[in-house]
DNA sequence: CAGTATAGATGAAACATTTCAAAGCGCCCG
DNA sequence: CGGGCGCTTTGAAATGTTTCATCTATACTG
């Protein structure tokens, strides 16, 4: 590959000459300029990232450390940062932790000495990323964490609005009628978690309604943990007549259980899921669930990572996206009440419907 | 952060002993090795990963470039990648060129930029990555294509056996009794459509069935395509009675045109999609598909460029993974077939089943 | 014990850039 | 015409490694 010093020769020119021209970065009278450029373009040069980066103390990649690229939320939040780097001339470098705080931190350590332009990071299970983002931001680096924070965290973060997320679907399953809700949350040391149980418990509280604690299972976020939950739920008396899942795996692993107990959903048992995953539209029924944008998830922290890339100073910023209510075939009324609760007029038939979250 | 030079005072010996122990690239005598290892540990040294690629001529990093990591079949095939990359101490940095060729060449222009230590490709549509692939190969860096290969691919591939998958669905759906079958291809410019529809067409010539040129569809491998062309299928007369989709996206929107047809599936028309993604489960009623594992597709891809790195030097390797018939609801015997045709008996009420498939 | 081979340690060059201080140069003004 | 000023251009240093040619000291051989 050509070099600096080969387009300086062939332009005969100074190396530092070439890279003012390349770089913008002072003043080159034309007829120069355009020797240089020629140059660059005959000869296919290419800055060499690696030295640019040597010398710059910084590079245009961006690390992205997620747990699980295979998990079907984190896709579109890739691609969401991918789509905002590329176009601002940044590159991405992907790691997966599958939630093995150890490995989390392998990559931490070891995508510091790319000089990375900054790190979008879903924290894996008890992160403490304090002092590894100090690290990096002393280097001029930008950390923002998404999706779910971890303890004590104080740097800049993008996350769904969870709490009202959770509100808004519990709200709605008390409106049709039900009074017997259950949940199967993720994992509580996650925030995410957290916060959807928080918002689930807090429409109860309003109706006073209970949440007995064998009425709020906790499990991973998969189907295998949704579906043993929801067998223990099936169980209870009285049983619930409907449930809110922690995200649309636990929706999916619930289905499953109800199907297997001889159920139906959403006749027997009502049924919303958090995530609003491509899948949720294919099951049977069709899944009602939370929606939140996976994809403006990553370019929101990608541009917040670059704002900062720029000289923001500000203090750390958490930005939460606003969620909506997809409504689809996984709920009803419940049986008894079917008739003679007034919001049973707000059963839809339609396949989707959006309902405003709180603002 | 430190750099080698801190370690090299601390430790009280020259730079090219630290070099030496980091690496392991000389003999270092105990004392003096331990004390350059007490250094580093105090000092939680880490080498510049910029400045020994600079030096060494070649990083630790893998470019993967692959069309829309939000397409479902993807994930898999970047994890397996980044599993078997990591595991050996390589990083992965991950592009998505939305089959757009210019996007692609971008990305194949400033990764080389990088000195990666290969590449890993699903080519985008009408890519010819001879040259781009000479270039890369000069710098000492292997370039592997997967899934699908650009025209007049010479170099190493890794892809599933595309024409045996679509030949043993096809002949299943023949054995049960279908005569009228029809398939909707993805673009027949990508290598594995072709080979797909190959597989399709001559399980239907071992039968002396014919294909009517309307009763191949091509259309793009997305919901949307198959939807469209499944619409078009159905108003053909006689009706097939079985359509083999050239990927399970393409099958979900047939799925969604036979409802929207009032047709029932399995019942009316019997439909197997390629992929098997897991969605294919979900869907209803669940859909038999080619399974291919992607993750396979992604660790044999990397371990390939892994043994080139190590300097295997042998000739173009064409690797080819077996697919496997997963079948699930969405077949059944013809209507009127479903009698009096022996293989009928093969109908399996299992929800998974595999059939081997050919040697 | 002298001479030599050899393992071990070192210092400097090289990798491809950026950037800073300094030099060159034309031009205007006094 | 000389001095000074401001715009261009240049050359060299610096970034953090690896590696190669040297150099040193140790052990071995005759």
């Amino acid at each position: 590959m050509a070099n600096m010093q080969d387009i300086a020769r062939i332009a005969g020119v100074s190396l530092g000459t070439v890279s003012h021209v390349v770089n913008n970065s002072a003043r080159v009278r034309e007829p120069m300029r355009k020797r240089v450029l020629d140059a660059v373009q005959a000869a296919g040069y290419q800055p060499s990232q690696l030295a640019r980066g040597l010398r710059r103390d910084k590079t245009n990649m961006i690390g992205m450390i997620i747990p699980d690229i295979t998990n079907p939320f984190f896709p579109a939040v890739v691609r969401g940062a991918e789509d905002v780097a590329f176009s601002n001339g940044y590159r991405l470098i992907l790691c997966n932790t599958d939630n093995d705080h150890d490995k989390e931190l392998i990559h931490l350590n070891e995508l510091r000495t790319y000089l990375p332009a900054g790190l979008i990071v879903i924290p894996s299970n008890f992160s403490d990323l304090t002092a590894q983002a100090e690290s990096y931001r002393r280097a001029g680096a930008g950390v923002v964490c998404i999706d779910r924070l971890p303890t004590n965290w104080s740097g800049d973060s993008v996350t769904a609005d969870n709490e009202a997320g959770a509100y808004n679907a519990t709200r709605y399953l008390i409106q049709l009628g039900h009074r017997k809700l259950a949940t199967i949350t993720g994992p509580l040391h996650l925030t995410n978690a957290q916060e959807r149980l928080a918002g689930f418990k807090r429409a109860m509280r309003e109706t006073r309604l209970d949440v007995a604690p064998e009425y709020a299972q906790e499990t991973s976020f998969d189907k295998r943990g949704g579906h043993a939950k929801a067998l223990i739920l099936l169980r209870l008396i009285p049983r619930p007549t409907a449930i809110f899942a922690g995200n649309d795996m636990i929706a999916l692993g619930a289905l499953l259980a109800i199907r297997e107990a001889g159920l139906r959903c959403p006749e027997d048992i009502s049924l919303i899921g958090f995530d609003d995953l491509d899948l949720a539209e294919f099951t049977n029924p069709s899944l009602s669930s939370v929606s939140q944008s996976g994809y403006e998830l990553g370019t929101t922290a990608a541009r917040l990572l670059l704002e900062r890339r720029e000289g923001d100073k500000s203090p750390a910023k958490h930005l939460t996206l606003q969620t909506s209510l997809k409504l689809r075939h996984s709920v009803a009324p419940p049986k008894q009440a079917a008739e003679d609760h007034p919001a049973t007029k707000m059963r839809s038939k339609a396949k989707t419907n959006r309902l405003a979250p709180k603002a």
